[in-house]
DNA sequence: TCTGGGGTCCTAGGACCC
DNA sequence: TCTGGGGTCCTAGGACCC
């Protein structure tokens, strides 16, 4: 009997580059080579940019407003975000990407990470793997290759420095950089020329602080003591260090947990001062919130609501209120729980504002098991339950089914108003793309 | 005029208990 | 006059991530 030689861990990080930008590339190749940005909702800021769109040194989450000028003098072109697409190009993303290791966790819309322990030719695959994405679906990746999460993320910082910056690396270590294949030296060399601030949970405050300590390149961090780090800092940067000198402080999470608090929270289209334009906006929210509730088949024990005018308008009085509303028993039912939303905004709302934002959240999570549907209600109350139940199911089946918001509680709606008339809360999307892949009506016409 | 949304983890401090 | 100490649980807030 042999040795049994345990080979330390590798873990690979795949992204695609400016994932939403490339998703709409993908349907609209005019826009190769172009400046482009993609706006987060009410088409506010910026939430990925092209590279010719960095270029012109667009900032992640830059007002629109103030960038908007770029259309007419640089060319930019602008899309509301189309999450519906970008969620099901990542669907697809993701099953190609999967087979590149012997387990997946998926960290993001546009990221995994990857177990390659023990495959060998790790480079040459994630190239193959890459080529494969690209012509399959047509999305660009990078891949960063490392023997802890820390230092694959930041492989993949390397990978796609090299590619875009020419002279920030060596441009073989461009699209795919193995870190795992190199020496001591060569790594030490790659840390000595990278910011501080490019590493995996070091934020712009923590950035600040150990640049006032000297402390500027991953080098200089990877060189710290950890003892001192955790008591300077927190236990969190300790492990950091740790996993830049190659010590796996975090492991494959290859199941997803099931969420521990779930948000539905929108800036409004328009400022919002009205009561019952408030509760039009909230029901929804609540609704939303307890349909993903279900979907990852959790109950609710509490509801928090929130409500808030805009800090940006500094000539307006200003106020921001939240309430946590416990119930009485879990549950994730619509009705109860856009209820608990209702008494709570109630309970916050004061006239004389301009509301600018509300949220509901669902807080203290648990299970939907079987024992606890089998509650020792009354008869009265346990039917309501099962009836109740099986309308949510009902909900849930048709609006996945025709899409998101066919079938709503008719309390979404303010009373008097006419319903084809847009609420002044709804957001604005006014640069939408087609959802191409996902809506029979939206589906690209070949001619 | 116009400034996103949805998460996680850690820590400090207060309440409470023995 | 002297005025403990350790443990747990909970919450709010800070920091980070994409």
């Amino acid at each position: 009997m042999g040795f049994a030689v345990s080979s330390p861990s590798v873990f690979a990080l795949l992204d695609g580059n400016n994932f939403y930008c490339s998703c709409e590339r993908v349907f609209d190749p005019s826009l190769n080579g172009q400046p482009m940005v993609v706006l987060s909702n009410n088409d506010g800021c910026s939430i990925a940019r092209s590279d010719e769109a960095k270029a012109l040194g667009i900032k992640m989450g830059a007002p629109w407003f103030q960038i908007r000028h770029l259309e007419q003098t640089a060319g930019l072109k602008a899309y509301s975000a189309n999450f519906e697409l970008y969620g099901d190009m990542s669907h697809r993303m993701m099953t190609m990407a999967e087979t590149l290791g012997c387990g997946q966790e998926v960290y993001s819309i546009d990221e995994c990470f990857l177990d390659m322990t023990g495959i060998p030719d790790a480079t040459e695959r994630a190239r193959r793997k890459q080529a494969e994405i690209l012509q399959g679906i047509g999305i660009p990746t990078c891949i960063g290759i490392a023997h802890t999460k820390t230092l694959a993320k930041l492989a993949n910082h390397i990978a796609k420095s090299a590619d875009r910056k020419p002279g920030s690396y060596p441009p073989q270590l461009g699209k795919v950089c193995n870190l795992a294949e190199m020496t001591d030296r060569q790594r030490d060399w790659l840390f000595n020329r990278t910011a501080v601030t490019e590493v995996w949970g070091v934020g712009p405050r923590i950035g600040k602080q150990l640049n006032a300590a000297g402390i500027h390149t991953v080098l200089n961090l990877k060189r710290l003591d950890p003892a001192t780090v955790k008591r300077n800092w927190s236990v969190v940067l300790e492990r950091t260090v740790r996993e830049l000198n190659g010590v796996s402080c975090f492991s494959m999470d290859n199941v997803p947990e099931p969420k521990q608090q779930i948000a539905c929270t929108r800036s409004f289209g328009q400022k919002v001062t009205a009561l019952a334009e408030l509760k039009e906006a909230v029901t929804e929210f609540a609704g939303r919130a307890a349909q993903k509730l279900r979907g990852q088949n959790s109950q609710a024990n509490a509801v928090l609501v929130f409500i808030h005018t805009s800090r940006f308008r500094v000539q307006d009085k200003q106020y921001a209120k939240s309430i946590t509303v416990p119930l009485r028993l879990p549950t994730a039912d619509t009705l109860r729980i856009v209820g608990a939303a209702l008494m709570g905004l109630e309970r916050i709302f004061r006239p004389g504002y301009n509301y600018a934002k509300a949220g509901v959240m669902l807080l203290d999570l648990q299970a939907a098991t079987v024992a606890q549907q089998e509650l020792d209600l009354g008869d009265d109350a346990r039917e309501t339950e099962v009836r109740n139940g099986r309308l949510m199911a009902a909900l849930d089946a048709l609006n996945d089914r025709y899409g998101r918001g066919t079938l709503k509680l008719g309390s979404a709606l303010v009373e008097g108003r006419d319903a084809r008339q847009r609420s002044r809360w709804v957001m604005k999307q006014e640069r939408r793309t087609p959802r191409y892949t996902t809506r029979w009506d939206e589906v690209m016409a070949v001619t």
